[in-house]
DNA sequence: CTGTGTTAGTTTCCTAGTCAACCGATACGG
DNA sequence: CCGTATCGGTTGACTAGGAAACTAACACAG
């Protein structure tokens, strides 16, 4: 009738990941900059020059929280804010020289993290899970990462 | 040099656990419960009468969290607290009948959001993804089930 | 007993989100 | 043009959790 908790796929793939992240965090910490700094970092190391509500559309957070997490990687001048030039609204984020040349370190360390937690799958192991999580965003279409 | 974030297996299981999680949040909404509360229900729907830093160990949370979580639950009349008899230090959390009758009601909200994400799968796709994720946890001695 | 260390729970301060109200800038219909 | 709607970003009130200080209760050696 009432089913266990551990009978759930999803309280093994959140026990998973929610200890994955963490971990990662802590190494991130080292270089004083949480998860979600990174992905932001991370996106713009590809798509310098994005707006803010741009950013937190694709990373799946509120335009409120993109505003204080720019804040906050401004303030540790990984970022610059540059108020748009065409609409005076619109701003547009990039990194800075010090950001940009951060990244590599903390890729590294997020490979670092993923090989310890699954670099000891086996490959048909590996693309199985892949597939399946993917093919869970298809299916229902799911937008934004989300970072919390 | 600086790898793709969608290469890490970690950001898909993150991408997918965090959306089914909160699927699940927004279902336990309507029954006026959160996802860490309902982790502490079904907890002493088995194990009634549990001590408060007992659970926080079981949970992956640290006793203070668990104090403000035990707050929220008895203001909801959905567990009591009862000062130890032998040592006045400990007390011992139960569900109240209300919370034990609610349950199996959250339960069911959990059986359909598992159905929702993941009942599409094979049973050998499934089987493979669990067998990799607990052997993760064993791999790595992960001992609490992390509710944040 | 009594002092000292330890344990269980609470509390305070901090962080990082959400939500919703707000403000200036822009677009656009009449 | 001008009024109004909308849009981008900020802010403030609120929430949930972590870390660490704190308190009361117990254990136990001397």
């Amino acid at each position: 009738m009432v089913s266990a908790i551990e009978a759930h796929l999803g309280y093994w793939l959140r026990y998973v990941s929610n200890h994955a992240s963490h971990a990662f965090g802590l190494k991130l910490e080292a270089c004083g900059v949480t998860v979600a700094e990174w992905v932001v970092l991370r996106e713009l190391y590809d798509h310098d020059a994005a707006a803010p509500s741009d950013l937190a559309a694709r990373l799946g957070m509120t335009r409120g929280a993109m505003s204080k997490l720019a804040d906050r990687l401004a303030d540790k001048s990984l970022l610059t804010r540059r108020p748009g030039d065409r609409d005076r609204r619109c701003q547009t984020l990039a990194l800075t020289p010090q950001g940009r040349a951060l990244v590599p370190t903390l890729s590294e360390l997020a490979d670092r993290n993923d090989a310890e937690f699954f670099g000891h799958l086996q490959p048909e192991e590996r693309a199985v899970i892949e597939a399946a999580l993917k093919g869970i965003v298809r299916r229902h279409r799911l937008r934004a990462v989300p970072v919390a």
